[in-house]
DNA sequence: TATGAATGAGGATTCATTCAT
DNA sequence: CATGAATGAATCCTCATTCAT
């Protein structure tokens, strides 16, 4: 049976990582975390994936390019994830669970590397491509704040949506930084901490 | 009557923002959080101080120690106002509601932009660097948890309290990309809404 | 019918002088010898070579590299040419005079400039290269001493070895700063000149 | 009883070191051996004699003056010492080896660090400021000339007078980088051996 | 497509020198 | 005379990008 990345790559909403471009974005949000975008050099990459640097430039116009596709390619893989989450899970409830599940996978994840660039590099992009990006962003948090004012309605959170929303996002970011699964706790489990952090109790 | 600010200069907790020194530290703090510590030229530097690019050497043997001042006169400068914070409030809750409230104004006010800096240029610090701020850093995390577990024993707060401290710190931290004090939320209302994510309801 | 240099090229002694690393090194011989290592600046040495500064460090990864690199070819080049010349030499007395030859060509001949940078400007290299020199260097001294010695026993020269060819080293080397073939002397006789330093007559 | 460099101080051929421009004299022409005059810094220079680095340049208007001084003082300090020795020596052999040793002395002695930068930091030099030394050299080299011929019409040297003192200022000089008079051979013992390498035996 | 030598603009840093105090 | 902060030109080196092969 296919796993849900295979058939996300097959349907198109990512690059497929055993083709070359698929291969340079792994390896490339792997160093743009570990090192930062500036701090990699092409030379850094081109060495990582085993080309010559030249070539890189067969399938990125420039290394911003890459940066770009790095977070485009995070954030289709994570909102098409997230919509098929949210259509299986019955209760607001759940649906809130399954966002936060999303995310944090996205974040400690496959994608994961990824999505820490998407965070912590996006100054490196030009106005023009966080533009871009700004807007495939929007459907994703669109998302979440459809689903939080739900819950918002249902009675289940307290406070205002847009700021839960907004120390959520933060919260489970951070988790980049110090959550590690091999460390007695579980995804699932943290996932439940971070819902009681907008739940009413 | 001095201001708080003025006392911790005094008293050597900061550097004079006066000095040429801390002109440099101010300005540093700002570009690198506007463009980032690597695409932060010397001379964009000192051409915003107002100096000759050579000149700034007078004053930090090297860039990365700019970037080092920066985060180590942050941290300093905050944990000794959280410190005085803490002495003053009579409640636990108080305390907590205190700690929030330093570090929203360290992160939105006056070191906002150095502590922006130092979540996101941690990686462009040598290791040796790394160890030295991360020793600063000790104390001051060491009285969020104080706190935080007097509030648990207190009954408080819910769920794990070094896990709280941390979805804590993403959630705050991550203000400094939206939160504006000139629209419409005050500082202390958004500091009510940050305890609630940790306290009982 | 191949010349020496053209044969020791061929067989790996000496870089090619019409490849671009060859090239560069006969310019930088030359620079280093008349402005001096540290006066020599890399954008001179391109200039030189008629490409950018920049292209330089495809070659080699420092400007140190290239001082050790004209260094070790000269070394390379002259240990070859004096084994080669010794096998010839009948008698121990032409053994030394050839010895004495093959340095003054190589001091005021083709690699003459290289010699010149070799004592010169010793001081500019890091000590690791200084190390890798200094090995290259104690084949080359060892044929002369083991000549010096032969001669001693045959009681051809006089004094004790060792000083001899300290004192041949100095007087030889020397003649790079006011010797020149054109002016009526020749090399052959330089150096029958500087066989009877250290001849008994 | 005075000591000949306090005579020669006295009378105004070498600057007192214990003045201040004597002491950053000493200063200097041990670091330009040691480091070489372009590597050593300014800085540096004024952190040995314990003075800032401004201060400097009361006493030399340049850098580059500096280094002018110390060759200049070391050749007047050694030409009044060879005109004052060849006043003392009865025959011409005792000339001639009486010329040696002042030479080793300056060489290796008191003035070595002076003489050495005068050979190895040369091109260091504007072209009028090695006018302005060679003028001075004359002097010096004549005497050195004069004594050869001397010898030579008393059939005790060998060869040509002009290339016999060329040999010996580089085997001479070149004692620089090996003579250590702890080492068993004493200064005299070496003069000796050097004049075995011209006279007749 | 892939290579890798070459580009050239730009970066951090150094350092002799100046000058107000 | 001495200081030491400031200068600014110059240095070595980096690196994204190009392009002939």
């Amino acid at each position: 049976m296919k796993s849900e990345r295979e058939v996300l790559v097959e349907e198109g909403f990512v690059t497929n990582p055993g083709s070359a471009r698929g291969r340079l974005l792994v390896k490339a949000a792997h160093l743009f975390k570990v090192k930062g975008y500036e701090r990699t050099t092409v030379r850094d990459l081109a060495n990582e994936v085993g080309i010559q640097s030249g070539s890189i430039f067969h399938h990125f116009k420039t290394k911003e390019e890459i940066l770009k596709a790095v977070m485009e390619e995070a954030i289709r893989y994570n909102t098409e994830r997230m919509k098929r989450a949210l259509e299986k899970a019955p209760t607001v409830k759940d649906k809130l669970l399954e966002l936060i599940k999303c995310e944090l996978t996205s974040i400690t994840g496959f994608t994961g590397e990824a999505m820490t660039v998407l965070v912590y590099e996006w100054r490196s992009l030009s106005t023009e491509s966080q533009a871009h990006i700004l807007s495939l962003r929007d459907t994703y948090e669109q998302m979440w704040l459809d689903t939080l004012n739900q819950a918002k309605e249902e009675g289940l959170v307290k406070g205002d949506t847009f700021i839960a929303r907004r120390f959520l996002t933060g919260a489970l970011s951070w988790t980049t930084t110090w959550f590690d699964e091999r460390g007695g706790m579980s995804l699932d489990e943290l996932a439940e901490q971070a819902l009681l952090l907008v739940l009413k109790s």
